[in-house]
DNA sequence: AGCACGCCGACT
DNA sequence: GTCGGCGTGCTC
């Protein structure tokens, strides 16, 4: 008999020890480490659920418990490896989430259906041999419906089995084994993701490489090569056939050329293929499919040739890491269209040489550009795309590659952090600033931290890149705690763009003043001129913000949340961007009646218009998260703009996450300070991200690029540096306003937010918590390192119908800190209705 | 999450 | 007098 640990997926802040009973283990002939990562069913409490495997326990543990057996094995192999199971440790205790959620979150999804239950009748069971035990079955409608038709639908069966009454009934049959409950877990279908391919053989291609072929090469040389392979004369089509495909094969830079792609340009090759093949002349490859998420292949980027003396010295400092097997975290701080990819690249292939594995994160929409492409033109079937575009199939498939060790490299978005590698030798996570690694409900957790949790936990190595490295990062790079790797210049020699600030006090968003600054009208003017590509940000989508009423001067309020609606034009519609809640634009006041509505300040969409109006034949675009949330709309956008097709490319923030638009050669920012009037001490931060990512558009093809920074806080020093391209001296000052604050890095937060209907409980809930934990601080002397402020309300006060107050915890002992959100969780979490949320380093201080 | 145990209001 | 409301606590 052994025993083993279980995770149970609920809400429960420990493990559970159950017996394994030997007649399970059949299948895995007593290899004890191929139970560790499968799903399980255990009798819980009254319920069966779905918990995990994650130990084995050698010892025999006290005998003063019953321990329950192990009702069933779910999967006949493991999900994820036992080298897997310290990380989910780590997530669980850090962020205060119970083990068995965080490893269904882990998980890819589909698999997380419950197993579902059906009520099956035994074989040659009838009417009399149910009457037998239950006098009054046909009171039942369900029990009638399971003797006619031997089984009841899942959904029946889990309504009967959810009833307590019927249950019993269930439960008597059952024992009388007049019926039984069958588990199946439902799972995804598995989509193809083979694309059939036709190359040229290798014996054809030799002989074809003497002669000149052309897409019309209907001569007789073309006919001897096909005669040499086939001993005999080839026919038109066949020709054709082959010309065809050498003709695409040359084109794509690849041998393999797509069925699909051979029968759109010579559809009659469908009934010449198979005899091609057989006689030798072409051969038939199934070829796995990386597409972006989009639908298009991936654009294939060769090896460079030449690496800069910057990058080589930061992969000979990598190396000798990955060479020592130890674990490191490297900050690769290079500006924008220095070749930091190529560091990322050669750092993998030495890992994968190695027999290790590698793990890239990077943030969801980089996945739209060309850094998957690198990866997957440089390591083709080694690597597996993780991210929330694939549908649950193709997630299901890539997550089996990388378990099965066919793939050997994940490049994904945050979740991907949880992927099933062994063996781990590298992590690298780009653009490493941005806020998108920390997911902002449920599990809250930092994919960047946890990735660097993930690497110390098997000798790995990272690398942390960014442009523009968030202040923490910096602060660990100069403090020593990371090693920095600098890549000061952009390859080719390209300069930095230019830059320039304008002052746009009183000047922008009234009525009757334009939007633009005359310096910007004017380089939009002389760019179009030249045929260039213009890129304009504005942080807002939407036509305006809010919605003013002229009568009364009341704002329109979202019904559910406390802030102002933004008007949409295009959609003709008030939204709150918080909860999707909508009005028709036409409706009037709710205070007073009024149709007398106005919009108040500038969204993208007005941006658009004066845009239009400002250079009306220009070809606009514009690009935000509305539009971005159809991806082929996204993509198509993406091609036109890189072929060219588009003048002036309008987009909110989501510009300048590392989209690559080789004919840019102006950037216009509306309006730098947006971002600095929210309450939350990394606005600068932010700020100057921001403005440096999308800076870094301007000027990365031929042309030396340049940037106007339309602003009402000229002297701000996150825009001065921002538009000297100063980030150390913004990272540096940043730093040490934060040692004067405390924040962090000097010091870690911990957010705890009550959340419920009833704005009475929540304000008292809150206030009680914050006692309690001051209470707690008190008690343990710990006034020295930890500090309690709140409860107040939270910046967004009201989201949902909820109200929200927060209490925020900081300190600088992290143990003392954890054991106190610990102590709140166990003492507040489920001991009423409302909700409580703890949020271990928020990124966000909403 | 379920589910049971347990202590206070409207009903056959 | 009971049926049942959901507050509280437990699940190997």
């Amino acid at each position: 008999m052994i025993y083993v640990e279980v995770a149970v997926a609920a809400p429960v802040r420990s493990t559970y020890t159950y017996r394994l009973p030997l007649g399970l283990r059949s299948d895995d002939a007593g290899s004890d480490e191929g139970l560790i990562g499968r799903r399980v069913l255990v009798p819980f409490g009254n319920a069966v659920v779905t918990g995990y495997l994650i130990a084995l326990e050698r010892q025999k543990p006290p005998a003063e418990l019953q321990y329950k057996e192990i009702a069933d094995l779910l999967d006949d192999s493991p999900l994820f490896p036992a080298d897997a199971v310290p990380l989910f440790r780590w997530v669980a205790d850090y962020y205060h989430h119970p083990l068995g959620l965080v490893i269904k979150t882990a998980l890819p999804g589909g698999l997380n259906t419950t197993a579902e239950r059906q009520l099956c009748l035994t074989e040659n069971i009838g009417r009399q041999a149910v009457a037998a035990v239950c006098v009054d079955y046909a009171r039942y409608d369900w029990l009638l419906q399971l003797l006619e038709n031997g089984r009841l639908p899942a959904a029946l069966s889990k309504k009967v089995l959810n009833d307590r009454h019927h249950r019993a009934v269930v439960a008597r049959l059952s024992h009388e084994k007049v019926l039984r409950i069958e588990r199946r877990a439902a799972q995804d279908g598995v989509r193809n993701k083979y694309e059939r391919c036709y190359r040229i053989s290798a014996a054809l291609r030799q002989s074809l490489a003497t002669v000149e072929v052309t897409a019309d090469a209907e001569a007789g040389q073309l006919a001897d090569c096909l005669a040499v392979i086939g001993g005999r004369q080839p026919g038109k089509a066949e020709r054709t056939t082959v010309a065809t495909l050498w003709r695409l094969s040359r084109e794509n830079g690849t041998s393999d050329v797509p069925r699909r792609e051979l029968l759109a340009a010579y559809p009659y090759a469908s009934r010449i293929v198979a005899g091609l093949a057989a006689a030798g002349a072409i051969e038939v490859v199934d070829r796995r499919v990386y597409r972006s998420p989009f639908g298009d292949l991936l654009p294939y980027y060769p090896p460079v040739a030449q690496l800069s003396q910057e990058q080589q010295k930061a992969i000979e400092a990598i190396g000798h890491c990955l060479d020592e097997r130890r674990f490191h975290t490297f900050l690769l701080h290079g500006v924008t269209g220095s070749g930091k990819t190529e560091v990322y690249l050669a750092a993998a292939r030495k890992t994968l040489e190695a027999g290790r594995t590698v793990l890239v994160l990077v943030p969801e929409i980089a996945l739209a550009t060309q850094i998957e492409a690198h990866f997957v033109s440089r390591f083709g079937t080694l690597v597996a795309l993780l991210h929330s575009a694939l549908t649950p199939g193709e997630r299901f498939d890539e997550w089996s590659r990388v378990l099965s060790g066919e793939a050997r490299l994940v490049i994904g978005a945050r979740s991907a952090v949880f992927a099933p590698l062994t063996d781990l030798g590298l992590v690298v996570v780009d653009e490493e600033h941005d806020g998108a690694f920390k997911q902002q409900d449920g599990l809250r957790y930092q994919a960047r931290d946890a990735a660097i949790v993930r690497a110390s936990q098997h000798g790995a190595t990272v690398i942390l890149g960014s442009a523009t490295p968030s202040v923490t990062s910096f602060f660990h790079g100069r403090s020593g705690k990371y090693s920095l790797l600098t890549l000061s210049r952009r390859i080719g020699g390209k300069q930095l763009p230019g830059v320039e600030v304008v002052d746009v006090r009183g000047r922008v968003g009234s009525e009757g003043t334009s939007l633009f600054h005359d310096r910007l009208k004017a380089a939009l003017q002389e760019t179009f001129s030249q045929g260039q590509q213009s890129i304009v940000l504005i942080n807002r989508r939407g036509f305006s913000p809010s919605v003013i009423c002229l009568s009364c001067g009341a704002m329109v309020e979202c019904r559910s949340c406390k802030v102002t609606m933004n008007l949409h034009k295009q959609t003709q519609r008030m939204l709150c961007h918080y909860c999707g809640y909508q009005l028709p634009s036409s409706s009037s006041c709710r205070s007073c009646g009024s149709t007398q509505l106005q919009p108040v300040g500038v969204g993208i969409e007005r941006v658009v218009e004066a845009l239009a109006e400002l250079l009306p034949q220009a070809r606009i675009a514009r690009l935000d998260s509305d539009i971005a949330v159809d991806r082929r709309a996204f993509l198509a956008l993406l091609q036109a703009a890189s072929k060219k097709e588009l003048d002036v490319l309008v987009g909110t923030q989501i510009l300048a996450k590392g989209l690559h638009f080789p004919g840019v050669t102006l950037v216009g920012i509306v309006l730098a300070d947006t971002g600095l009037a929210f309450p939350d001490f990394r606005a600068a931060e932010k700020t100057y991200q921001l403005i440096a990512q999308v800076t870094g558009r301007a000027g990365r093809g031929e042309s030396h690029g340049r940037v106007i920074i339309q602003t009402m806080q000229p002297d701000h020093y996150a825009i001065q540096y921002a538009a000297q391209h100063r980030y150390q001296e913004l990272a540096e000052r940043e730093v040490m306003i934060r040692q004067g604050a405390g924040f962090p890095p000097f010091s870690r937060l911990i957010f705890i937010v009550v959340e419920d209907r009833d704005e009475s409980l929540v304000r008292r809930r809150a206030t009680e918590i914050a006692q309690e934990a001051r209470t707690w601080v008190r008690e343990r002397s710990a006034s020295g390192v930890l500090s309690i402020m709140g409860p107040a309300p939270a910046p967004l006060e009201r989201l949902r119908d909820r109200h929200r107050w927060q209490i925020m915890l900081k300190g600088t002992a992290v143990a003392a800190l954890h054991d106190l959100a610990d102590h709140v969780s166990r003492t507040f979490q489920r001991s009423g209705r409302e909700k409580i949320i703890i949020d271990v380093d928020p990124e966000n201080m909403l």
